[in-house]
Parts: structure tokens; C-alpha cells; sequence
DNA sequence: GTGGTCTAGACCACT
DNA sequence: GTGGTCTAGACCACG
């Protein structure tokens, strides 16, 4: 059972609440801090904690269960399917990796030095130890 | 006027047209493939290019003028406004370096190793001096 | 284009009207009466064709999106996605297959006579060459 | 007593447990292997059978009770009803033979061969001698 | 005109 | 206590 789990969304960003809540569950999935048999927090645990509406954070675990990332059953909860962290991997790194090649690509199409680039990606890395921080891409 | 400008949209992107259009021409100033008083192409060439509705360029060329961009004149055409170059380059390069900040965090969350990070950056570094591309971000 | 698509859904049914909705189309597209490119008719046309809730048709074209069958586009709408034939066939007939083994599974287990069973089948076969009516399965 | 009666319930299925358990009991006294004086497996005995909860064999059971077909008493145990045979008979053939119907019309309704359906229809008649197995369904 | 998202709230089904 | 379904209605984004 999954200990300490910490989830948060940006409400301002343009990226979709519910789509925020699923790459959350899918990055920790990868990243083996949720693992096969762990139970999500309910849906009224989640969208207390989020200050969000329930049935978005229901929208997003539906998503979830059509991916076969997770299991759910009435009167039970929403539950790591065990083939979850190989299909997790499969895709979101392959996804991860796309989003991290678009962006370097755009760095260079708008005319950044290849060092800036270098020292940026620098930057992050050190700094990123922390649990995920929703994107506020544009 | 602008000798070779190639354009692209991923219609199945979830960024929409508009969107990449623009983000297309402010890389273009940016990087100095467009420069002051070039001509962009016009509303109807743009969108048969480009298989798309006119009204989706027109809405990009519409959100340009707003952004101080370019000059729209009737008879006349749309053209780079003299003062785009530096106002691209301030905010364009905020935003690619956000960008490039949020997928190395991503790639960070979803447990990817840093030496591969550093990797695929270097890869996309060396392949890309190509036009930009639009992105196939999820 | 298609040129006529009956849907129809039972309200009383202990199967979702989402659920019944996706099914129709997914049949629709296995037996070719909606073919890749086709459009679905538009969220509000189908709510006011069923008297249900938009809400509910969007959730329905939501997982048939999910499941690649459909593209859908904002301000275009809801289209037949080219790989939607093989893929329904791949599942559907396999799904009712599977429901048509479980029925006479059934029927055996309870009791029912050989000859009886063939009688219904073929009465049913003869009768069906209506569009399909949403089961009333208990 | 009844000798050897074998349950199995599918807790993937979208029909509920305690709706398995119903229909198998109610196949098993349509098809004569429970008659009216039969003892059901204790709600203890069969819950770890199941391995599921009791009090979901507490539900089905109490089910079967307002439908006539059992009798509880403390300390006894659930016995089969004297006039439960005949109730299943008239209840059970009806749904079974709905459903084959639901099963047949949804083979024609995704373009099935109806050839195929025979044949199919013939195979499971074969091969059913065997004690019901609880559905898969979709 | 399309569809997308979110909220609020009701009622149901299951354990 | 879980989650599932549906409704009603608002507001936004896109073409």
C-alpha cells in the first residue's frame, strides 16, 4: 500500500485538470512510487484534497481504466493494475522523451545558443529531486 | 521579401492550428528567417498550403497584429513589424526555455535516468538545424 | 458521408446509455454501415435524436476516441477513424461471438432442450435484418 | 443434500457478484442439479469458496429468499424452496432465451455470417455438458 | 456552428 | 464507505 502520495494541479493551467491528474498517476507509476495493488485515494479523498469537483478526478481514473492502468471496482477502489508499470514505461518515457525532443528542437529554431540550452537542462536536472510540478505550458 | 518559408501543421496535435501557426512565424522572426517588411503569405496561399480553413490563418495573422507583430494592410498584405525581432526575442525565448524546463522535469518525474536526459538533448542538438517542426505533444 | 444512421437507446436498460451508444457505433462500423471518414452526428443532434443528455453522447464519442475509433476535432466534429474497420473487427466480433457462446452456455445450463435452442436461434436470424435494438439484459 | 455443487464467480465482470451467484443458483435448481430440501453452502462456506465478501453471498441469498426459491433458518442453514423448481422453470427459460435472442441479434447487428452464428450456436451445444460458467459478458 | 471542461447535485449499485 | 451514471447548466476553444 502506497504510503505518502502527494498530488496537486494547476487550475490556471491550459492543460486540462483531469489530464494533469493522469499523468501524475502514470509518472508515479513509472517511476515505481505507486506500484501493482496500490490503492488510489478515492475519488472523494482526491477531489477533497485537489479542491476540485468529483466527478473530474472520476473522468480522469475512467481514463486511467480504458489505458488498463488501473482496476476499479464499486464499493472497493481504483487499484494498480500489475501490467501497469510495463505499459507505463512503454509509453511515457517514449512520451517524455517526444516532449523533451520538441522542446530542445524549438530552443534551436528560435535561435538559442547551444550552451544556454546545455545550461538550462543543467539547471533543471539539479534542481528536480522534488515530485512532479504540473507543466503551465502554453 | 521572404525567399523560402516552409510552413506545417499537425492537424491531430491538440495545440491548435492557430497556435502553431503563430508559434511558427515568431520562431522565424526570432531566428532571422523573417525579418522587418518581409511579406508574410497571404490569408487564402497560407491556408491552401497548408490544407486548412481560412479563417484559422486569419485568426493566427489577427493575434500576431495584437502581439505588435506584424502590420496587416489592406491591398497590401501582412508584414513584419520593424520592432518584431526584439520583441520575439524577448518572449520567445522565455517561453522555449520554460518549455525546455517542464520536459526535462516531466522526463525527471517519470523516472528517467539523467545520463539518457542529457543524451537525447545532445542527439536532438546535433540533428536539428532544420526549420522547426511543430510539435506532436500530448 | 452517411447518409442514414439510426441510433436508438432503451433508458430502462441496466446498460449505461453511454454504453449503448458506443456499441451501436462500434457495430455500425463492423457490419461497414459507417465507414472511415464518415462523420457522427454532431453531440447536440445525437442528445436531441435520443432525448438524453449531450453530456452523455460526449462521454460515449470520449472512450471511442480512446479506443482509436473516432477522431475527434473541436469546430469540425466526430469522424471514422481509418483503422476503426480492422480494429472492430478484431474486438467486436470476438465480443459477440463470446456473448452468443455465453447465451447457449446458458440456455444449456438451464435446462433447455437442444431443439429448442436451434428454434430460437433461427427465428432470430430471420427476424434480424432491422437495425440493431439495444439489449434489455437483466 | 446436495453432493457436489461447484460455484465461480468472475470479479472483472461488470455483473455484479452477488447476480452471479443468483443465476447459478437458479440455474442449478431449473436444471435439477439443487432440488427442493437442498441445503446452499453456509454464507461462511461459500464466501471462502469465492473468496469474496459475505456480505455479498448475504445479499444474493436474501435475493433468493423474496424471490421464494430459498428458506432461511437460523441455525440451519438456506434450503431450496418446494415450489422453487417450478418458479425457476417459468423465470429462468424466459431470461435465458432472452438473452440468446440479445446474443443472436447482436451477431447480425455487427455483420456476423449466419453461417457463423450456426456454427458457433452448434460447437457450444457440443461442448456444453459441463456445469455453468459465469458469463464474461461486456 | 462544432466539441471540451468543469461544477453541482441527485440517485443508484456494490462491499 | 466505495465508484457509476446521469442531468442541468455554465463557460471556453476552435473553425
Amino acid at each position: 500500500m502506497a504510503e505518502k502520495l502527494s498530488f496537486c494541479v494547476n487550475i490556471e493551467s491550459p492543460i486540462a485538470v483531469y489530464v494533469q491528474i493522469e499523468n501524475q498517476v502514470q509518472f508515479a507509476i513509472a517511476s515505481g512510487r505507486l506500484k501493482p495493488g496500490d490503492t488510489l485515494p478515492s475519488v472523494r479523498e482526491m477531489s477533497g484534497m485537489l479542491n476540485i469537483n468529483p466527478n473530474t478526478v472520476t473522468k480522469a481514473y475512467r481514463d486511467l481504466e480504458l489505458l488498463q492502468l488501473v482496476h476499479t471496482r464499486r464499493g472497493v477502489g481504483v487499484t494498480v493494475a500489475d501490467k501497469a508499470p510495463k505499459i507505463c514505461k512503454d509509453t511515457t518515457v517514449a512520451m517524455v522523451k517526444l516532449h523533451l525532443i520538441d522542446a530542445v528542437a524549438e530552443c534551436m529554431a528560435s535561435g538559442l545558443n547551444t550552451n544556454e540550452v546545455r545550461k538550462v537542462v543543467s539547471e533543471t536536472i539539479d534542481a528536480k529531486t522534488a515530485p512532479y510540478q504540473p507543466a503551465k505550458r502554453k
